[in-house]
DNA sequence: TTCATACTTCGATCGTAACCGAAGCATGTC
DNA sequence: GACATGCTTCGGTTACGATCGAAGTATGAA
């Protein structure tokens, strides 16, 4: 009869729409502030205050403490991966949002998830990679290929110091406006950073949505092409 | 602000406890009535009713009508999986139930997760066939070597029909009491299946746990050893 | 010290949804 | 036909939790 994990507890607290909004506000990757999540929550200062230490309580909110600052961010990448892979399973059964916004287009276009990229961007990123053969797949199973460790390294990437994280260099993620999967995991993580580092790209304020300069757009589609 | 999927939503359908129960007994891949489920869910027929209704607008479960009875089963595997991994995370956060009732070390050592199999022998079972060379494992993908379609052919899984279906054929599922993974996807239905009409196992009546023969676990611990 | 900002806690209100009893419908059995 | 079983719908109660105003605490600035 009652086997098993609590799976109503954490349903629970993403269930309400106001936590849900706050969390992912969170998937952008930035700490926030206790306010600006009231803001993101569309609550008051005082309800958020309940709600993020319910989260947290739930563990799937961690904070740290700044001055007169709170800031709070997603526990770790296991909860942007669950809240991804539900926003997944909501998209595929049609329980979008009752208004598309207008940053709707931008948000499909590149966004970010938790660390990495996603949206239409991060596909064709992932695609290009294994196109080219610098990352081998099987099913949802990604590894960085000899070929690829070259590949990376003109890149910029320090794939040797990614590897001695405990956290996996490659995973895939599924990507909730293309259904398709885009590259998570710490090599995913650096490739977005080292995107902003060299200006091609940068986050918006106060959404998840991925601005590319011209040059930097430019740039991005030649390193990852992707065959006619 | 209201950027992408509705997670709250499906959080709240989740979220209320007896929901969460019944969602949890249809893990067990087992069509159950209404009057089963109110049963699971520890409420009124009435009242189950309701729920039932909701999780099917929600599309998490989908009903056959057969006679009198109305069958309940999970909408289709995406549900299953989804459901398995907000278990894992919450296995993995301590957000266990407060009463490990005794059935728990069954449920531990084998169980149905959804229609493959799941617990100690599910992830002693992939990690055989992944030591053996029958399964080809990147991260959290998999695939069927050659030397793997041999063997599961000699096991009396006709892999060809498996390749037809829409179904992905191999899948990792992460499990929740071992916290490493099992095999899904329809190869994992399909040895499932097979250990049944080899006699091998039997589901029980009230639960998802799976209860092994002991001529079927000298040979199932033969089929798939694992080095010491 | 005084004031402002960031946040938490308390207290009270209010709305929603979970719940069940009772009645209604549908299907099968005798 | 009469009756039993399986399930749904209706109506009314209840309880929980989301919400905010107001007051309290902590940190920083003037």
């Amino acid at each position: 009869m009652k086997e098993g994990p609590d799976i109503a507890q954490i349903g629970s607290l993403i269930g309400d729409p106001a936590r849900a909004n706050m969390l992912t506000a969170l998937m952008g990757g930035k700490a926030l502030t206790a306010t600006e999540l009231a803001a993101a929550g569309g609550i008051t200062l005082q309800t958020a205050s309940t709600h993020l230490a319910k989260l947290e309580a739930g563990s799937l909110l961690s904070q740290r403490k700044q001055g007169r600052h709170r800031y709070f961010t997603l526990a770790d990448d296991g909860v942007g991966k669950l809240l991804e892979s539900i926003m997944g399973f909501a998209a595929g059964r049609g329980h979008l949002r009752h208004q598309p916004g207008p940053k709707e287009p931008a948000l499909r276009k590149a966004r970010i998830c938790y660390d990495h990229l996603a949206g239409d961007y991060g596909v064709r990123m992932l695609d290009s990679l294994v196109a080219s053969g610098a990352i081998d797949a099987i099913g949802d199973g990604l590894a960085v290929t000899a070929k690829g460790e070259d590949r990376f390294q003109c890149i910029g990437i320090d794939l040797h110091g990614l590897k001695s994280s405990r956290r996996p260099l490659c995973r895939s993620c599924l990507d909730w406006s293309e259904r398709r999967a885009h590259l998570a995991g710490s090599l995913g993580k650096a490739l977005l950073s080292n995107f902003f580092d060299k200006g091609w790209a940068r986050r918006t304020a106060e959404s998840r949505s991925v601005i590319f300069s011209p040059e930097g757009e430019r740039q991005f589609l030649q390193l990852f092409p992707v065959e006619a």
